[in-house]
DNA sequence: TTGCTCCTCACGTCACGTGAGGTGGC
DNA sequence: TTGCTCCTCACGTCACGTGAGGTGGC
């Protein structure tokens, strides 16, 4: 028989933590004096202790061990909770790999640039979207800002704030291309007239805007003529991680633009679906 | 301007949670309103939300964090909190893959034995011990348990309490030797004087009981003649871990034997010094 | 007027660590 | 008598989730 501290010494566990396992029924002592409440173990709780640890060492909850040390529980219960727990150690392991090389590459980047970049990639699912736009190539960008203005412009008064969902504008082109390729609209949180015309005999067209499993995603806030830095950031990013680029790139408007002609920041989100190199 | 469900909405994240980062600092919004108290946010807190919840990911925690986006940190100190992090990602990673091997070899176990394994290996340090004992060969077990309750009714008149630790029984004879040789006598808190008269002609004397830094123990209790068991619990531990016998094995009593006669139970602790395998 | 969103408490989570304040046994 | 050990609250940890109860804006 030991008083607690004893116990406590002989198992290299703290007395608080018998006293917390007494309460939650884990292990309680032997006898409990009456007058004094003082606890006392017996050595032959010893192996019960050391498997509560063992398991605690697993990373199971002490009510999971209070289950697991039940007699009645079958052995089949006990094996599934292994293999549950199994799996969710791997999940952890892959997840905590991830987090070492990003860990690493952050390190790298201060060792190089002297700061943290400034630009943090995530990724993300996405769903499928209604998408009401307009499909247009050219060879400059005043084009496209003059229609992105006709878009806005349009949006104010023509498509109301509960329908919209956000300005996105998808590049078809490809980088090296000298021609751009772009398609202008809005994405849309509910269904709308299936075509809208536009001054200059353009069209507003209702199609769906894909869904995406890995849309690797930036928000930059600025003017909207430097966004190549952003664009390297997710290049990096990509590099890094080893993912490729699968599909065309969009670019969304967190805050509508003009609306406020002193400010010339946009904010927009630049997303790439992306896939795994092989 | 988001109110903030519409901005948690946008940064995928929780109200409760942007309340939560507002309350620490971490990220206010850009207006209160003064009456309603409502938080209003801009699309161009964004990037800093992003910037937390990428550091969250590495698993820092918030107030870590709040350091790293303070602008006044210098860069090598940034550079030290993630190589910190490093490394007990690193320290995570092994002892979790440890963990997944040991979940493993207890699943093989129900599976082939239809319940989880009756003993508890657990492998820890061990400091050195003043050690008072005498050593003897004989090749019966019945020598051995009257030297045993000599040495235990010694003890009760004439080692007081408050010095006396452990009654320890080393073995150094070879397991396949047909003769057995033990070490028989008590670890202490403290020092006593330098050896003691037994009946029989033999001498306790003081020796160091030497400090082992892997000690694999396993906790009994039961009769003392039947403990092979809990040896071959030990032995399977062993292999399943890659570990060796790395000195001779302690058995230490942690209730005094035969003092109620009425219990053939004795709870000990075996204990196997040990090393990786090569 | 009815929903909808927002607000501020405040408890719960998990496994204890760490005092505070008080008491039995040598 | 003085330490020593024990006892029972009860707060703190960490990052929020989850109501409770109440209020402004369309």
């Amino acid at each position: 028989m030991f008083r607690i501290g004893e116990f406590a010494q002989v198992a290299r566990v703290s007395g608080r933590q018998l006293r917390h396992y007494d309460r939650l029924g884990l292990l309680a002592p032997v006898r409990i004096d009456p007058t004094t409440g003082y606890r006392f173990y017996s050595a032959t709780q010893l192996p019960r202790l050391n498997r509560i640890l063992a398991l605690k060492d697993l990373g199971f909850s002490l009510n999971q061990i209070a289950r697991m040390l039940d007699d009645e529980v079958p052995p089949e219960e006990l094996r599934a909770m292994l293999v549950i727990r199994k799996a969710q150690i791997e999940q952890l392991l892959t997840k905590e790999q991830l987090m070492l090389r990003q860990v690493e590459s952050r390190i790298l980047q201060i060792e190089e640039q002297g700061a943290m970049r400034d630009y943090d990639v995530s990724l993300r699912a996405e769903p499928s979207r209604p998408y009401l736009s307009v499909r247009q190539s050219g060879d400059g960008m005043e084009e496209a800002v003059r229609l992105l203005r006709m878009l806005v412009d349009f949006s104010c008064r023509g498509l109301s704030k509960r329908h919209r969902h956000r300005l996105t504008i998808v590049a078809h082109s490809d980088f090296d291309d000298e021609m751009l390729d772009l398609e202008f609209g809005f994405t849309l949180n509910s269904l709308v007239n299936k075509s809208v015309a536009l001054p200059g005999g353009m069209e507003l067209r209702l199609r769906e805007l894909e869904a995406v499993e890995n849309l690797a995603t930036l928000v930059r806030s600025g003017p909207g003529d430097r966004s190549h830095l952003a664009y390297g950031a997710l290049g990096v990013w990509m590099e890094a991680n080893s993912y490729v680029i699968d599909g065309p790139c969009r670019e969304v408007f967190l805050e509508t633009p003009f609306v406020d002609p002193s400010r010339e920041d946009m904010v927009m989100e630049i997303q790439f679906p992306v896939r795994k190199a092989a």
